[in-house]
RNA sequence: GGGCGCGUAGCUCAGUUGGUUAGAGCGCCUGCUUCACACGCAGGAGGUCACAGGUUCGAGUCCUGUCGCGCCCACCA
């Protein structure tokens, strides 16, 4: 068995990720799993128009590494993959492939167009699931789920209909943002904000019989063509006079009320605001206060519309412009000043959103938000890292009303039916053959469809079947766990935990996971426009997709951000190629001892020094994880197998075992590649079927089914693993001072070991002579040395035993020494402290500080030599 | 206007409940084709943990304030 020269994971990795598919490796059985022993997941349904990037890939390394270890832990472990519709996005993409072919989507109609997304889907769709494969992500194909799957549309369908009935969904004319780029309208989380400069520009309002003027300070002058009042705070003393009184709109001619109400703040610009109730939220609130009417100047595509007179049909900045020049022209424009204005934008086209009321569909949300902040209150949902908690219930006690339609054509329909006779509408289950009311057939359904995170939010049970009370729901809902990024916390994760309280009666999910966002090098977010996008199928093409993921691991601790650091993938390239190598070695010397067989079950009597130490090292590296693990502490569990591998098994247990090699060495290696498996799947399995087709024990069919190592707690904190830490230790000062003397690697020295406690049994000194090229002759201090004495001193024989390199060594070693010394002295003969202070940390430091003083003094020993 | 987070080695960042001489990767310096690996090995340099107070026997860690940076939320024209 011999493993080639160089690592090359393009060699393996395709192959595994096809194997474990094929083997329906991690297909799930429920019927055989056990009540109380099962962990199930959801993957955050990827658009289907989406390809994969750099976030996808964190958070699907997350995922996998959770989801390898629970299932190596013996429990029945469920990840349902699947994709989301997207709506507007993927509207978008096939409206732009049409326009390619110099089509349009309305010179087409809803059907054909309909018909072509789904095509599109059928050829496109799947693109993401390749790159999932090729992430190595253990998910359950056979359960993989689209959001317009036949069942999930009855999932939602289900869902309406019930918040319908509950009196949580309603229909009506409200304000709503519009983009006028997606033609459609979209919720208050769709849209984002911006501070852009702008100007603040002050309009003059006659007062109606009367030579008073009131000047007004508006943002957005274009819209003062649909003005219908002014509005003074009600204890402005200035304009007390004119409560009641009508004041007449520039340009248009119009006489609007002079009202009062506390929207206006009198501490603001002039204290008079204009009121434009078909085009801002505030001044919609009231107008209804006040019965004002709504004149619509702006239109769905941005244009002024015919009530905005000789402005019709311009686009809303044009007319602006044109609106200031002709109020400067007439006098009425009296003064412009720079001013910082918060634009709503739509998160996805970035069009600005324009403020119409519209007839929408709408959840009630503050029943469904107070029964999620008591889920996530009481514990039933725990949030990691917590502090994300915060911004969860301040959002949610802020929560507004979820505008739920959109003038889209793809997505789920709105089941709900308008009467042509008698104007009334019907929610239901199943299309209404006759009008329930008049009964009527003159029904036709709603046009509208439903926001995209409708259906995602039902998307950890309509996933397992809900409706239907299926076997799969009983066994994993609710799931165990929700590993997502912060930035869909409000769109997603809050809409999960709302919907599945209020339609399944318990939380979705026990734990949400949420890491931060893969940003560049320089910490920018990534986008297409700042062409500062990273690949990770180019990474992945480049490192190896374990090295990737090792990398990305590493770099994620809770919650932050990720600065993506290239070096961080070579110097994880090189942790793969080094384990690698480490087979290799093993390998090797597996084939030079002529061992064509071992036996993984072999128990040993009594342990070697070094397999005693290594032992206890990977014991304690077992429990880091297992701690790391269950806190999704996973950078600390992805470093701690780093300097495992590398420090530990590698530059000290492998450079011994060169020495003695025995088939220990192969038990404790493959209890590695089984701790390493979660993070490093593809070279652990095609490292441990290596190993295993060895094995003359029965093994299962893949290391992701075999057990996951779990630590021996303490029964191995007593073994003896103070020989081998003692010949480290030996060695290191060894090399420390052959570096100093600057002798040639090459040459053998001999040396004089002096030993405080005892001599070292031959294996040990052996070890040592090997690593640092010694030849010992080792003897014991003389009698009296005791405590004082450090446990051993190393002479070698040459020519100068301090030279300038070792006496500055020395010199800098006895002023750390002396430092320590004074401060644990000083806190020593400190009563407060030894009164105070654990006796554990008193003990200790008295131990170390006799360690030191020995040290010391042995120092200046040497130093006073010359 | 509210809320959250950050400031630790030249760079990018770890550091769970306060406990002895603060760590990693990269970079840097010295030496090495040591029969697994130069994607390597051995040795080394480099930090008053942003600043100022406080609590404590003991603070990178807890509290208060200051400065600098980032993000999220918000219907003040």
């Amino acid at each position: 068995m011999q493993l080639e020269k160089v690592y090359e994971p393009q060699r393996f990795e395709p192959h595994w990720a096809q194997w474990w598919i094929e083997s329906r490796i991690y297909q799930v059985d429920t019927a055989a799993a056990v009540p109380g022993r099962t962990f199930s997941l959801v993957i955050p349904p990827p658009n289907v128009t989406g390809s994969l990037h750099i976030g996808h890939m964190l958070d699907h390394t997350i995922m996998d590494v959770a989801v390898r270890w629970r299932r190596m832990s013996g429990e029945t472990t469920l990840w349902v993959p699947g994709s989301d519709h997207a709506g507007i996005a993927t509207q978008m993409v096939v409206e732009r492939q049409l326009a390619a072919e110099g089509l349009k989507r309305r010179e087409l109609g809803r059907q054909e167009f309909e018909r072509r997304v789904w095509q599109w889907k059928e050829e496109y769709g799947g693109r993401i699931n390749n790159q999932i494969r090729r992430e190595g992500a253990s998910v359950d194909w056979s359960r993989e789920r689209f959001t317009m799957d036949p069942g999930l549309s009855r999932a939602v369908r289900e869902t309406f209909v019930r918040l319908w009935e509950r009196g949580l969904i309603y229909r009506g004319e409200y304000m709503v943002n519009w983009c006028p780029g997606c033609q459609t309208a979209i919720s208050d989380v769709e849209t984002t904000h911006e501070a852009v400069e702008g100007r603040l520009w002050h309009i003059r309002y006659k007062v109606k019989g009367s030579a008073e003027y009131l000047t007004v300070a508006t943002t957005r002058p274009e819209t003062m063509l649909g003005d219908t009042a002014l509005v003074v705070h009600p204890e402005d003393k200035r304009y007390l006079h004119l409560h009641g009184k009508t004041a007449i709109l520039p340009i248009v001619g119009r006489e609007i009320p002079i009202l009062a109400d506390t929207l206006a703040d009198p501490a603001f610009g002039t204290g008079v605001v204009k009121v434009t109730p078909a085009h801002d939220p505030n001044d919609f609130e009231v107008a209804k206060r006040h019965g004002l009417p709504f004149v619509k100047v702006i239109g769905e595509d941005a244009r002024m519309t015919a009530a905005a007179g000789q402005y019709s049909g311009l686009d809303r900045f044009e007319a602006r412009k044109r609106i200031i020049a002709a109020l400067e022209q007439s006098g009425e424009l009296v003064k412009v000043e720079p001013y910082t204005v918060n634009i709503a934008k739509c998160d996805r086209s970035k069009d600005i959103i324009e403020p119409l009321v519209s007839t929408q569909w709408f959840v009630r949300m503050k029943s469904l938000a107070e029964k999620a902040m008591h889920a996530v209150r009481t514990g039933q949902i725990r949030f990691v890292p917590d502090d994300r908690e915060v911004v969860f219930f301040q959002w949610m006690e802020n929560i507004h009303d979820w505008c739920i339609s959109r003038q889209l054509w793809w997505g789920h329909r709105i089941p709900a039916w308008h009467c042509r006779n008698c104007c009334q509408t019907t929610v239901a289950r199943e299309e209404p053959a006759l009008c329930p009311h008049c009964h009527s057939t003159e029904v036709e359904q709603d046009t509208d469809v439903l926001d995209t995170w409708f259906s995602s939010g039902l998307w950890p049970f309509s996933t397992l079947g809900w409706p239907d009370d299926t076997p799969d729901l009983r066994a994993f809902y609710p799931t165990s766990l929700l590993i997502t990024g912060f930035d869909i916390l409000f769109f997603w994760v809050s809409r999960m935990i709302m919907l599945g309280i209020e339609i399944t009666g318990d939380v979705p999910f026990r734990e949400v996971h949420m890491h931060g966002l893969v940003r560049d090098a320089e910490r920018q977010k990534m986008s297409k426009t700042k062409g500062n996008v990273v690949d990770p199928l180019d990474l992945m093409d480049q490192y190896g997709t374990d090295a990737c993921r090792i990398a990305l691991l590493i770099s994620a601790a809770a919650g932050a951000d990720i600065a993506l650091k290239m070096d961080r993938f070579e110097s994880s390239r090189a942790f793969a190629n080094k384990l690698w190598n480490a087979s290799r070695l093993l390998f090797m010397n597996m084939e030079r001892a002529g061992i064509t067989t071992w036996d993984p079950n072999q128990k040993v009597e009594s342990l070697s020094t070094e397999d005693a130490w290594i032992e206890e090292r990977l014991n304690a590296c077992a429990q880091t994880l297992d701690d790391a693990l269950k806190a999704h502490r996973y950078h600390e569990a992805a470093q701690t197998l780093w300097d495992f591998v590398w420090k530990e098994f590698c530059d000290w247990y492998l450079e011994v075992k060169k020495l003695r090699f025995d088939s220990h060495a192969l038990s404790v290696y493959e209890r590695m590649l089984r701790l390493l498996h979660p993070f490093m799947p593809f070279l652990t399995e095609e490292l441990w079927q290596r190993l295993m087709s060895m094995s003359s024990a029965g093994h299962p069919k893949s290391i992701s089914l075999a057990p996951y190592p779990k630590p021996a707690g303490v029964a191995l904190a007593d073994r003896n693993v103070e020989g081998f830490r003692r010949v480290q230790r030996i060695v290191t000062k060894a090399r420390e001072m052959r570096a100093d003397n600057k002798v040639d690697p090459k040459l053998e020295l001999e040396s004089t070991l002096h030993l405080r406690d005892s001599l070292l049994p031959q294996t040990e000194l052996s070890f040592i002579e090997s690593l640092a090229k010694l030849k010992i002759t080792q003897t014991l201090m003389e009698d009296g040395a005791g405590e004082s004495a450090p446990p051993f001193t190393l002479l070698l024989t040459i020519q100068s035993q301090a030279n300038g390199a070792s006496r500055a060594r020395l010199e800098k070693d006895n002023a750390r020494l002396q430092k320590a010394i004074d401060s644990q002295s000083r806190q020593l003969s400190d009563e407060n402290f030894v009164a105070k202070a654990p006796p554990h940390v008193i003990e200790s430091m008295r131990a170390k500080l006799t360690e030191y003083q020995a040290q010391l003094k042995k120092n200046r020993e040497l130093l006073d030599k010359e």
